[in-house]
RNA sequence: GCGGAAGUAGCUCAAUUGGUAGAGCGACAGCCUUCCAAGCUGUAGGUCGCGAGUUCGAGACUCGUCUUCCGCUCCA
């Protein structure tokens, strides 16, 4: 575990340092739990979403992108259940340090409460052997009613303290309720305050309620509001998918783990709209598509589980992550959720529009099931940093061992595919010959050109970056025109015809090659 | 928010009991160099996180403050 610390600490510091990730605002000291993308992060990135906007997109005919605004109607995150099922009162145990959601506190006493009518009812049970009616007990027996009748007064009134977000209602539930900290006992509490997890602005230049605009928590929104203009406007017939990638911004508590979790981050999502009832098939079918494209880019797959929901989120029926083992353990890295029909139904009850698709085979209009994939954007490239990150012994030029740091990316993935270097800078004729291949070269892909210090530290400078081949110019490149590569994984050199390399370097790194192993 | 740790050059870290801020690596320039972090020379880069206090004198001691990291609570 500690190793596993210290190789995701060199991550980090490796990420900065080679220009992948930066921390955010630096010079003002740092904003927590946000972080800037460099040049070489940037670019890794980029690759990530084509590599999954062309898989999912490009590759389906009946799944369709759109790019929808961050801002939405307020009465959006109302229907979508964002407003009442993200705002958190939470409140410390002075004593113990620990926090708590204040609703889940009161929560257990109604559960405590139900506990005891269950005892009774067992008692009971036992005592009128066959001839308990349980229902009949539940409703006349007095202790029974006395109990269910003080956990219902209990949940209706926090619940009419969570709905109208007063935080002193429920701090004075736990009070009379007399409300301890399970493990110490202690009832020495702060006030309740809220999280709510949506960042809001305001539209125009007066500040109020009315006026109040959340940034999105997730992209999913802007498609299912889309619905009936994408289905209408492209023709798709059900089913079909909608897919987009775009920022969405959670006010996370406490936002940790480098890019794991970030309050701003992007999220890549299809929607994929079905007929009511073949939510199982697609549901099983996404999962297998999902765990696919992962595979496809050589992770192993003892780097990737999926792992099911224990608890259900308010909009879904059945749900899994996809996780992967990053260096502080397995973890989330895409959500793959059966949605029902909630969404639609939720903006159809709210707006008061149609959501609903006419079915030619059926004959008949329904409001759509969906399936949901989404994956985190800075979660996947997070994935793809911590698989490549390598440090292992080569020998150096004297043979001994040497360490070398490099970034195994897959070649698609790569931010530059390829450098060219000329063996010597002192040579004109080297030079200039390397130089006539890159500028030939960076039509076709992103390279570079590199002529500073010996050529072995250029090599390993491009290890670091996670450049899959080198092309070196050396003096049988003067007399036939042949090159070497070299394999960042295998260190292995072969000599190529010069008039090859935009071929060869292309068969390597291009996108079409793992979008072909889908 | 609470608790713990840490802030000195781009990075990693030094600086005896308080006495003029250094090294290695990296960067840049030049020379040299025929394939895996080579050598030589030179250059740049720091109001020691910030603010008070103690002292003749503070990077070091005291107090405050800010930030980051770790843990707890939350995580669609």
């Amino acid at each position: 575990m500690a190793q596993q610390d210290e190789i995701f600490k060199k991550l980090v510091s490796h990420s900065k340092e080679y220009g992948f990730i930066y921390p955010s605002s630096e010079v003002y000291d740092g904003l927590a739990a946000v972080y800037d993308y460099g040049p070489y992060g940037s670019l890794l990135k980029n690759n990530i979403k084509e590599y999954w906007w062309k898989a999912m997109v490009q590759l389906n005919e009946n799944i369709v992108g759109i790019d929808a605004a961050i801002f939405m109607h307020p009465k959006t995150w109302k229907a979508s259940g964002h407003v009442d099922a993200f705002n958190d009162p939470m409140l410390d145990n002075k004593d113990s340090k620990k926090r708590f959601r204040a609703d889940q506190l009161i929560e257990g006493v109604i559960e405590k409460l139900q506990d005891k009518i269950n005892k009774e009812v067992e008692k009971a049970a036992k005592r009128f052997g066959d001839s308990f009616d349980e229902k009949m007990f539940r409703k006349t027996n007095p202790r029974c009613v006395e109990y269910a009748a003080k956990a219902a007064d209990i949940d209706h009134r926090m619940n009419l303290h969570m709905k109208n977000g007063d935080m002193v209602g429920l701090k004075s539930m736990i009070d009379e309720l007399e409300i301890a900290d399970p493990d110490t006992g202690s009832r020495n509490w702060t006030e309740v305050r809220q999280f709510n997890l949506m960042f809001h602005t305001q539209l125009g230049n007066i500040a109020g309620e009315e006026s109040k605009l959340y940034l999105r928590p997730e992209t999913a929104q802007g498609i299912f509001v889309n619905f009936l203009n994408v289905q209408k406007s492209t023709r798709q017939k059900i089913p079909f998918g909608i897919a987009q990638i775009g920022k969405a911004f959670r006010n996370e508590i406490v936002a940790r783990q480098f890019i794991f979790r970030m309050r701003e981050f992007e999220q890549m999502e299809m929607q994929f709209f079905i007929r009511p009832g073949t939510q199982q098939d697609w549901y099983a079918k996404w999962k297998e598509t999902r765990m696919a494209w992962h595979l496809a880019l050589g992770t192993p797959q003892s780097k990737l589980r999926f792992k099911d929901h224990d608890n259900l989120a308010h909009y879904a029926d059945a749900a899994v992550d996809v996780q992967f083992e990053f260096p502080f353990g397995f973890r989330e890295l895409e959500g793959i959720h059966s949605r029902t029909d909630f969404d639609l139904g939720a903006h159809q009850e709210l707006s008061g529009k149609k959501m609903q698709y006419f079915d030619p085979e059926l004959g008949e209009n329904y409001v759509p099931f969906v399936v949901e994939t989404s994956i985190g954007c800075d979660r996947m490239f997070l994935a793809m940093m911590s698989h490549a990150f390598t440090e292992e012994d080569v020998p150096d030029a004297k043979g001994e061992d040497a360490k070398r740091t490099v970034l195994k990316l897959h070649p698609a993935l790569a931010p530059v595919k390829c450098a060219v270097l000329p063996l010597l800078k002192n040579k004109e004729e080297l030079t200039s010959a390397a130089m006539k291949i890159f500028n030939d070269l960076r039509y076709v892909v992103n390279c570079q050109y590199d002529e500073k210090d010996a050529i072995g530290r250029r090599y390993r400078r491009q290890d670091a970056i996670g450049t899959p081949y080198c092309i070196t110019v050396d003096f049988q490149t003067l007399e036939d025109n042949t090159v070497t590569i070299r394999d960042r994984d295998t260190l292995q050199q072969e000599r190529i015809k010069i008039e090859d390399i935009e071929r060869i370097v292309l068969q390597k790194t291009d996108m079409r090659r793992l979008l072909e192993k889908l």
